[in-house]
DNA sequence: CCCGTTTGTGCAAACGTGTACACGCCCGCG
DNA sequence: CGCGGGCGTGTACACGTTTGCACAAACGGG
C-alpha cells in the first residue's frame, strides 16, 4: 500500500547500515557478512525494496536492454521469431523494447529514441533500416544486424540465411512436374532480403535454362497475396507462383481457388517462404521453403552472449533453409 | 565512429557554456537564447551527442517506459493488439518493454524486474497473473488491467468486454438452424477470461432450455482446437463447438472435415471468438463473436493518457463485441 | 539617472545506485 | 607481544541529467 518507493538509503536507515551495504546485499559477490546479509534481505522483503535498476544502469553503463527492430509484430513469421527471442532474453534477465518500424513511424527517430536509453545490445530484423544509419545511431554498441545486405567492410555481425539449395529442390520438383511458367511475388519492392530470396529461385530457373515470366510485388500479407495473384494467373498464365512470404501464398492460393475456379497445385502450384506454423495447419498444407527458426534465434542468441561477454569481435553465422513439402506443389 | 557517447559535459566544454545550458536547449520551454539554442544543436549534431535517456529518467523519476504483460507474442489476436498497441505509444515517445509471460517463464520474477525500471504505465493484457500481485509488485504505478476479474474495491483502471449480446445472436441463428448439442472448447482452465466467455454462451443457451453438453480444454493452439474436437464429436455427438479462440476454431473445423469427415456447418456448426484477420481469410470464413480491436486499443491508450496527465483516478471502459458471420456457422 | 523587470547563464544540489578506498577489528603466526 | 592480513563496514565520489536559485546584463519607464 506504499505509495512511493523505497530508497537504498532509507533502507539503510531502518536496518541501521550505511547505504553500502544495503547495495552489497543484492551484489552476490560482494564482501559482506552472512547475517547482516540476511537480515537485510528480510527488511527489504518486509518494506518492499528493490534495487533502482535506473540508477544501477546510470551507474554500470549497462543497462541491459535490448532493442529489437522489427517490421511489424502481426506478422506470423516475426512474430514466432520475436516470441523465441523474448524468452530467451527474459532468461537471461534481459529486458527487450520493441522498435515497430511500420510504414507510418519514423523508424530513424524511433531507434534513436531507443539510443538514448543506452541499451546494451541492437538486434535488427527489418532490413527496412540501412546498415549506415544502424551503425551511426548506435555507434557504441555494435547492433546485430540479422540477414543483412553483406557489406564487408563494417564490421558488425550478422547472420545470413542460404536458401539456394532448397530452392534448387523445390524448382526441381516442380519442373518435373511439368511447370514451366514461373513468377515471383515479392512482399516488398525495398528490402534487400526480398530481392535476395527471389534470387535462389532466380538461379534455379536459370540453370535449368528458365527464368521468371512476370513479376508482382505484394506487402506480405495475406490480402496482398490474394489479390496480386489473380492478374499473375490471368495475364501471365503463370503455373506456379513462388511467393515472398507463406502468407502471401496463403492468399494466392485462395485467389487461384476461389476466384479463379482453378487448382493447386494442379492448375498453378504455390510455393511460400518462411516455414510458419500456420503453413502446415491442416488447411493449408503449404510447400514452402522453410527457415528453421529455433536455430536462428539461437544464433542471435548466441551472438548477444558473445557481446556480453565483452567479445566484440564481429561474427557472420550462416543457415540453410531447408523444404517443407505440402500439398500445394 | 565515435566509440564512447559523448556527455553534456563534454559538449558544453566544446561550445564555451555549462551542462545546464545545454539541457536546456533540449527542452523546448526552458529560458535560453535563440543564438545559443541553435549553436548548441549545431555542436550536438556534429558530435553526435543526444541526452542520456537513463540520467533524464533518474532525475526527472519518469522513465517513459511502459511494461506490457502479454501471454504469448505469437497468438495472432494478441499480436494485433500488440501492434496497434505498439505503435501508439511509440507515437507518444513511450517504448514499450514486453513482458511474455508464457508458461516457462517465472511471471512473478519477470514483473519484479521490469517494475525495477519504474515504469511510468503497467499494461496487463495476461489474466494469468493475479490482480493482487500486480498490485504489490507495481505499488507505484497503477496497472492498467485489460479485461480482468473485476474486484471492485482494488482502484485500478480496467478495460471490460462484454460479449453477451453477440453470443445470443449466435446462439439464436444456431438454434434455428436446428442445432441442439453444444460444447465449449476453452483454452484454459486457470484464466478468469475464459471461464467469463464461456458464461456468455452458457447464459444464452440456458435462456432457451438449454446447457453445453460437454467440454473440452485446449491450449488457444491450432493444434490443441484440432485434438481436442475430435472426441468431442465422436463421444459427445456435439452439432455446435463453441471455441475460445478463433486459432482452435481453425484447428476445430480442420478435425471435422478431415480427421472425421464430417462437415461445417451441416454437421457440426463451429464458433470462434476475438475475430482476428485471420478468420476473415477466405479459406476460413469463420463465424466469430469480434472484439472491435481498434476500439480496444484506443481505449487502453485513452487511460494510458489520462494516467500521464496525471489523473490517478480509476476508470472502467466497457467494450461491446460484435457478430462476423461466416461460412462455419 | 535610477530602479524594477526581464533575459540568459552558471552553480550546485538532487535523483539512487555501485564501488574504490580507508579504517577498525580479530585472528594467527613469529 | 607485535604485526600482517583477511574480513566487514562506512565514507565519498561518480554516473549524466534536470532545475531552483542566484546573479549579471540589458532594458525600459518614470
Amino acid at each position: 500500500m506504499s505509495r512511493k518507493r523505497i530508497t537504498s538509503k532509507e533502507l539503510a536507515e531502518l536496518v541501521g547500515v550505511s547505504s553500502a551495504t544495503i547495495s552489497r546485499a543484492f551484489s552476490p559477490d560482494a564482501r559482506i557478512g552472512e547475517e547482516t546479509r540476511s537480515r537485510i534481505l528480510a527488511a527489504a522483503r518486509k518494506y518492499g525494496y528493490q534495487p533502482n535498476a535506473i540508477a544501477r544502469s546510470l551507474n554500470n553503463q549497462r543497462s541491459r536492454l535490448v532493442a529489437v527492430v522489427v517490421n511489424a509484430i502481426g506478422n506470423p513469421c516475426e512474430a514466432e521469431e520475436q516470441q523465441l527471442l523474448v524468452h530467451a532474453l527474459q532468461a537471461r534477465q534481459l529486458l527487450p523494447i520493441i522498435l515497430c518500424c511500420g510504414d507510418h513511424s519514423d523508424r530513424l527517430q524511433l531507434m534513436r529514441l531507443a539510443a538514448t536509453y543506452q541499451v546494451d545490445h541492437v538486434v535488427i530484423f527489418s532490413d527496412m533500416v540501412s546498415l549506415r544509419d544502424a551503425v551511426d545511431i548506435f555507434p557504441t554498441t555494435k547492433p546485430i544486424i540479422v540477414s543483412f545486405e553483406p557489406l564487408e567492410n563494417e564490421d558488425v555481425s550478422t547472420i545470413r540465411i542460404d536458401g539456394a539449395a532448397a530452392a534448387d529442390e523445390i524448382v526441381d520438383k516442380l519442373v518435373a512436374d511439368g511447370k514451366r511458367r514461373f513468377t515471383y511475388l515479392s512482399g516488398t519492392s525495398s528490402s534487400w532480403i526480398d530481392k535476395l530470396r527471389r534470387t535462389w529461385f532466380a538461379d534455379a530457373l536459370a540453370r535449368r535454362g528458365l527464368a521468371f515470366v512476370a513479376d508482382a510485388t505484394g506487402t506480405y500479407t495475406y490480402d496482398s497475396g490474394f489479390k496480386e495473384a489473380v492478374p499473375l494467373v490471368h495475364r501471365s498464365k503463370t503455373d506456379a507462383i513462388i511467393c515472398g512470404n507463406d502468407v502471401m501464398a496463403i492468399g494466392a492460393r485462395d485467389a487461384v481457388k476461389r476466384v479463379l475456379g482453378k487448382s493447386a497445385p494442379e492448375d498453378v502450384a504455390i510455393v511460400g517462404q518462411d516455414g510458419i506454423a500456420m503453413a502446415s495447419w491442416d488447411c493449408n498444407d503449404l510447400t514452402t521453403l522453410s527457415l528453421d527458426h529455433i536455430a536462428f534465434i539461437n544464433a542471435v542468441v548466441e551472438l548477444i552472449e558473445r557481446h556480453e561477454a565483452g567479445d566484440d569481435k564481429p561474427d557472420t553465422i550462416t543457415l540453410t533453409c531447408s523444404t517443407r513439402w505440402g500439398a500445394t506443389a
